[in-house]
DNA sequence: TATTGTTATACTCTATAACTATA
DNA sequence: TATAGTTATAGAGTATAACAATA
């Protein structure tokens, strides 16, 4: 409680609280949707580029490939993600969002701008500007991709 | 990678990012003193109140009793806490760091100024400023309490 | 023989519940 | 009977390795 006064709290400590904070609300968000953050990154992956295999899902998500399948299934079995066997060659799968799955992610766009609102409530445009501002500064000079969520993998 | 031409990227997702990146870093940097965050956290708690219970600990942390036992173990095998079966309640442990204990947090202290600083980096002293502040006023719009990491936990 | 995706297995983390020793 | 802490057990999550189909 009055740890604050002890210790002082750094950029770096908040940046990891207010991350965790913000990622746990997120996670609330889209569990009404029936969808845990890593089924949301996995649809944002396979919207943006349809067709995508699951060995390159794996690649960049830095997971291996077993554990795409897992990730898959549910969502498979869920009507949203549709696997289709490539022409060209017969090993891969395709990775297509079906009709059901790219509304889903229309739902889920708007609980992402809810979302960033409801974080943002308490800033002036103004300063909201300068918090992104200054957060794309920091991303960008610590090698950050921009719009790939890192988890807790390797650093 | 092109990502970020296709979706606004917002402060709420930043937050996120860059969260798991410093709370990352700093894994990774007291990984080299042979501890994990949570340890870190742990030892924190009781150099700040010495002679709590783990109940008390269990209670502040959100975790069952059971798991303080276990995270306190290595930490004692380790020799940097020590419990000590309270006189007034025999049922009790009351915790204290051991002199090897408050040597490491030294460590820990000095591993976490080099993290600070590494992360705002690329920042003038007045950006640092200005960002501290917004973070500050965003963490207690949002009820965080100075200090505790909430992980991943209810929110 | 190499590669895509799946299944089987094991390991880690965490919670629930049963247990002990005190009170 | 209730409480502090421990131990035992079971469930998620994730990685490694063996496997089947295809190239």
């Amino acid at each position: 409680m009055s740890e604050s006064r002890n210790r002082p709290i750094g950029v770096a400590f908040l940046l990891a609280q207010l991350g965790a904070h913000a990622a746990g609300r997120f996670a609330a968000r889209v569990a009404e949707l029936g969808l845990s953050p890593a089924d949301v990154g996995l649809l944002r992956m396979i919207a943006f580029q349809p067709g995508r295999s699951q060995q390159s899902l794996a690649a960049d998500l830095g997971v291996v490939p077993s554990r795409v399948t897992a990730m898959l299934d549910p969502l498979d079995r869920a009507g949203l993600v549709e696997r289709r066997r490539s022409a060209g060659d017969r090993r891969n799968h395709e990775l297509h969002l079906t009709a059901e799955g790219t509304r889903v992610m229309e739902d889920v766009k708007r609980t992402a701008m809810a979302h960033e609102a409801d974080l943002t409530s308490c800033l002036s445009p103004d300063q909201r500007g300068q918090l992104l501002a200054l957060l794309e500064l920091v991303a960008d000079d610590q090698g950050l991709t921009p719009g790939v969520h890192p988890g807790y993998r390797r650093s």
